[in-house]
DNA sequence: TCTTTTTATGTAGTTGACTACGCAAATATA
DNA sequence: TATATTTGCGTAGTCAACTACATAAAAAGA
């Protein structure tokens, strides 16, 4: 960080902008990373390989569920990775809206080699924050401000002048 | 938080999606809000409109350094601000290459309407994260994983594979 | 059984970042 | 002074997330 900037001098003001600059850094750093390693896939597939290799076939619905995003963000994930090889897509023989999602044999093959990388980045991570309680306080975020939390603290001070 | 959050599961790996979706969510929060409240300004103007209120015009790539941003980050949030007229854009008289903004009679009108939501704002967070040093934590996060960090790391674990 | 509601997926359109590249003006250098 | 380099701005193209809406199948209810 460089001593003038502007938005650290904001206080907790400036504190969503910040979060939002390190997590596109860190989504910028890991897509140069995949690059430098050649390395074919995206920041954040990690997440569809960990949860399909632990939990099997998932439907679209059942994976933006357990990972809380939006359905049409996992489509756009899924079909990225269908079309590198790395997912195959069937429709539910019992329920024909259905799509199930599942690891393909070149995500098989391949996942060692990315597991070494993934372990690497958590090793990074982790000896920085072990000391700093940041899962704790990425746990207290998330529940305070998901879903209608910002919005709703937010009107609450706008209402209640006092505090 | 749902009890089954994936993504918490991965502890170390998941940070930066944590991070990334607390992020996402809290921008969309503030749309909300904005929407809520009839206000036509977008979640990120703060930063500018407070810029400039407190160092007075600057040029885009002034700008771009003190929030560090990309520069065509911030051609595109002051193009819109300028098309809703919160800002006025200047040729530098003393260098033709550069673009001097700053803000318009409307911010300077409307201003004191959004600073007391931008303060009611920043009182929520405050409240919450207070009594958990999260300003703090962000610094560090700023420090270690701003630009080449957090690919350095990586590449550093990948190496050493001892620790 | 026929109709209504819910669920699962998909598409379109918005926003906000970024990098890469191009151009023109200012500055530095030969 | 002529050329080369740097600086400032702008555009184009990429990617990730969201909401809103559409469609079709399944489930529920009359």
């Amino acid at each position: 960080m460089e001593n003038n900037d502007f938005v650290k001098e904001l206080g907790y003001l400036g504190f969503t902008m910040r979060l939002k600059r390190i997590s596109d850094a860190m989504m910028h750093e890991g897509r140069r990373l995949y690059s430098e390693l050649d390395v074919d896939i995206e920041p954040n597939w990690y997440v569809i390989f960990k949860l399909l290799k632990s939990r099997g076939a998932m439907s679209v619905t059942e994976i933006a569920e357990s990972i809380r995003m939006a359905h049409p963000s996992v489509i756009h994930i899924t079909n990225k990775m269908t079309d590198a090889g790395y997912l195959i897509s069937e429709k539910d023989p019992t329920d024909s809206r259905k799509r199930v999602l599942d690891l393909s044999a070149r995500s098989v093959k391949m996942l060692p080699e990315y597991e070494k990388i993934w372990q690497a980045g958590e090793k990074g991570v982790e000896k920085v924050l072990k000391e700093h309680n940041a899962l704790e306080l990425i746990s207290i975020l998330e529940d305070k401000f998901f879903d209608k939390g910002f919005k709703e603290r937010t009107l609450e001070q706008l209402k209640n002048k006092k505090s």
